[in-house]
DNA sequence: TGGATATAGATGTATATACATCTATATTTG
DNA sequence: CAAATATAGATGTATATACATCTATATCCA
């Protein structure tokens, strides 16, 4: 669907301006896309991030600001995050005994296994729901760097 | 920054799962610039969005479900929205006459000013903030429409 | 015309977002 | 070394998101 049809406008008030409200919409109709699927597994969004950072580095473990500066959307609360997952048991808590103020983060054996189902599944629907080309992609990652390249 | 140094990542499964995250990425940044803006307006995100969408119809007023129809993000409870727009005397809402299950709302003269007031604003931050020709721009969002192609 | 169905919007619930504040541990520096 | 400052993460609060359910009004149609 053409984001004029999808927010029923016409009236931008530059090409620059509809791309910013383009961005915006064609991340929600991702969320929408990831939430769906996740929901299968139980899994938010936001703590299927999380599980897949921790992957990353697994089995290095890592601590709850390492997991932060990883994450998507910078202002997401990890601790909660954590907290769900752990009431789970996906991942296990421990304080860090090098710095005793930091939360160090372990990725459990039923973590992993959700994790991995989960990715299989989320990467066919990805592969299944979004048609670009490889060099279209290239084009339009750059794009993208370009459209925030003024950030501070 | 690069989306490579915001996650700390550079292990994409594809040049397409790379732009999704891009994507993801990018309207985080743009509703954390304009989230800024607003806050010294009082207005949220979500609750700007709503007033312009009415300002786009106004002197015409507007029901619940054209507004919901219209919001970037659709799963957004524009009720509840409504609710916090109320109580700052920002629109009025009314039951409708014709079909009485539609609540109808009216921008209220201070909820034009602040509007106009906001959107100064924070078109002179996009302006100032995003660095795209509007060659760019277009191009980016031809390939934005071609990602979400398949949507049902 | 009156009971079944559909629609509009309000309301409830769990989680996330955005941000402020608090607490415990580390580090700095006087 | 002790007091001041910084840092890590937990916790609190208002609003949004995602979605289910409930209520009131409208429409459909036997």
């Amino acid at each position: 669907m053409k984001l004029e049809e999808a927010i029923k406008s016409t009236n931008f008030k530059s090409e620059v301006q509809k791309a910013g409200l383009n961005i915006l919409y064609t991340a929600w109709w991702i969320k929408t896309l990831s939430i769906k699927e996740l929901k299968v597994f139980d899994l938010t969004h936001e703590q299927y991030n999380v599980l897949r950072i921790l992957k990353g580095k697994y089995p290095e473990l890592m601590c709850v600001k390492d997991i932060a500066s990883r994450m998507i959307e910078k202002s997401s609360n990890v601790p909660r995050i954590i907290d769900r997952l752990e009431t789970k048991n996906f991942i296990k808590r421990t304080q860090g005994e090098i710095d005793g103020r930091q939360t160090v983060i372990k990725l459990t054996t039923l973590g992993i296994e959700i994790l991995e189902k989960a990715s299989i599944k989320l990467n066919a629907i990805w592969d299944e729901s979004i048609s670009l080309s490889t060099q279209n992609a290239s084009t339009l990652n750059n794009l993208l760097e370009q459209f925030r390249i003024k950030e501070d």
